[in-house]
DNA sequence: TGGGACCATATGGGCGTCAATGGGAAGCGG
DNA sequence: CCGCTTCCCATTGACGCCCATATGGTCCCA
C-alpha cells in the first residue's frame, strides 16, 4: 500500500520517544521521505507529518500572493512558525517534543492516524471524541458515499 | 534543513541575554550569516531578524521607486528607522534591548518564530494569541491546500 | 497439527557529545 | 571612577547514536 491508512496507538517511553507503527514507516521508504516535514494541523489539535513535497506546496500557495500582504504573512507563520523538520531514529522513533505535546495535549501516548498523502499524531482521548463527531455528523446529514 | 522552522521559547537570563536556539543557529552558519539585521516587522508586534541580504533586498525595492514618493520615503523609515544589526556572543546569545522589548512587549521570555528565509522574536503571549487567531482566521475562510 | 526456529518490530537503556545556562572578570564608554 | 557589555570558563542536563533484550507472529518441518 503506498497511502497512509489506519490508526495505531502507542506509548511515549521514558526518554520521551516513540515508535512510527511500521505500516507508516514502509509508506515512508516507498515514497523515499527521509525527514518529516511536521506542522501544527490548521483544523484539528493535531501534528500532520509528511514529505517535504507537502511545504514545498504550501510554499507555492505563498509565493502566488503578495508576500507583504496579512494572508502571505499569516500562511507563512503557520506552516514556517508552526512546522518543523524532524528525523526518526535508527530504529524508526521520534521525539515527543514540547512543540508537539503543546499544541495536541498528547502526553504518555500518542495515536497515528492516517490520512492518505500524510499522516497525523493525536491526543488518543482527543481523536475518539472527534471521530465520533465526524461519525455522527455525517450520520446527521444522511451522507453517504457516492460510488 | 537551510530554512528557518518552528519556534522555540526561551528565558532571559539575569544579564538580558537570551540564547537563539541552536537550529536557527545552524541555519546562519549555513547561510554564512555573521550579523543578524534586525528590524520591528510590518504587520506582526514582532522583530524580524536575518541577513544582511534582507536589508539589501528592501533598498532595491526602495531603489526602484521615485526616490522623493512617500512610499519610498514610509519604507526607509521603517527599514532604516526602526532596523539595527545585532550580534551574538561566542555562545550565541542576543542581548534583548529596549529597542526589542518596546516594540514587542517582551519581559522575560523570547518566542523565536521560523519564517522561512528570516526568523522572528515575539512575546509569547502574542504569538500564541496571533497564531490561533491566522488558524482561525483560515479555517473559516475553507481554505484547503490545493493538491 | 503442534512445536520450534527465525524474523521483524517494539522497547529499554548506556554513553558520549553538544547545547543551554549561570557567573567571574576584563574591557570600554560615559 | 562607575556601570554596562563582552569574552571566557564551568556546570548541568538534554539529545543523538548505538546496542541489547523482549515480544509476537509466521513459516517450516517433524
Amino acid at each position: 500500500m503506498n497511502r497512509f491508512l489506519s490508526n495505531v496507538t502507542s506509548k511515549i517511553d521514558a526518554k520521551g520517544r516513540v515508535s512510527v507503527p511500521s505500516v507508516f514507516r514502509s509508506v515512508l521508504i516507498q515514497r523515499n521521505i527521509q525527514e518529516l516535514y511536521c506542522f501544527q494541523d490548521f483544523v484539528f489539535p493535531a501534528i500532520s507529518a509528511g514529505g517535504p513535497d507537502l511545504l514545498d506546496r504550501f510554499e507555492r500557495q505563498i509565493a502566488a500572493e503578495d508576500p507583504f500582504s496579512p494572508e502571505a504573512n499569516e500562511m507563512s507563520l503557520l506552516i514556517h512558525g508552526g512546522g518543523v523538520f524532524i528525523k526518526l531514529d535508527s530504529e524508526g522513533r521520534m521525539m515527543v517534543t514540547d512543540f508537539i505535546r503543546d499544541f495536541t495535549g498528547i502526553v504518555s501516548e500518542v495515536t497515528f492516524v492516517g490520512r492518505a498523502d500524510h499522516f497525523q499524531l493525536w491526543h488518543p482521548p482527543a481523536f475518539a471524541e472527534v471521530q465520533a463527531a465526524a461519525r455522527e455528523g455525517r450520520r446527521l446529514r444522511g451522507t453517504r458515499p457516492t460510488v
